[in-house]
DNA sequence: AGGTTAGATAACCAAGTGGTTAGGTACGAG
DNA sequence: CTCGTACCTAACCACTTGGTTATCTAACCT
């Protein structure tokens, strides 16, 4: 699997889009991470894999916890992809978009 | 399931986005869409529910054919909602999100 | 009417997903 | 050393997914 197709499986999950917001808040332990659902242990930690494989999270190693981190480099390649899709839904967007085409057919 | 996680769902697969990638082309039929891939009728079929599900794509009705369009509204959603992460992997947004939580504080 | 083309549906299959319980490892505290 | 805590792996389950082939409908063209 791309990193792409693997960044957009992982959001494609409410409890992992839970647990990325929770990380802007900074590091948090598989504990900590896990007390807002009403999941097992385990659950959390197969999204926190998912998550780990999708580059979104790091996980460090502290005595007998594994603090995560957001990671959200993988979600800059999310908005380069949309961004081209931008002028299909911004009317501002796509006027200019009609322009800078006009202008390349002149030259 | 909810709109945003139907769009991620919707966009982690590869056939789907090189898809919505000819669709900003023009519309296009089911035939026209399947020309480029090694798969069956049917998959295709598969995928297009999937990305109209999500609103990503409409389709009309002429004779024999079934034209898609492309509907790109709910990819604003998906740059919405990464657009709360941007600070941390945009360095200079970072500076100024730091900049405004501090004149904040000072309130 | 008969044949061809576009497309959908149905039934099936292998693989993946999101959850569970049970049991194991690693570390700190008493 | 033993106990509790944090976390993981393994095995299992129901459901979904991405694909297939076979079959159906609907429209066009002779």
């Amino acid at each position: 699997m791309d990193q792409l197709s693997a960044t957009f499986a992982a959001l494609a999950d409410p409890t992992r889009r839970a647990i990325l917001a929770r990380l802007t808040e900074g590091p948090a332990t598989v504990k900590e991470l896990s007390e807002p659902f009403d999941i097992s242990g385990p659950a959390i930690s197969k999204h926190l894999r998912v998550l780990e494989k999708a580059g979104l999270i790091t996980r460090g190693r502290e005595a007998q916890w594994r603090p995560c981190q957001l990671d959200a480099t993988p979600l800059r390649e999310v908005t380069v992809w949309a961004e081209n899709y931008r002028r299909f839904w911004d009317a501002s967007y796509a006027r200019l978009d009609a322009l800078l085409t006009e202008m390349k057919e002149k030259d």
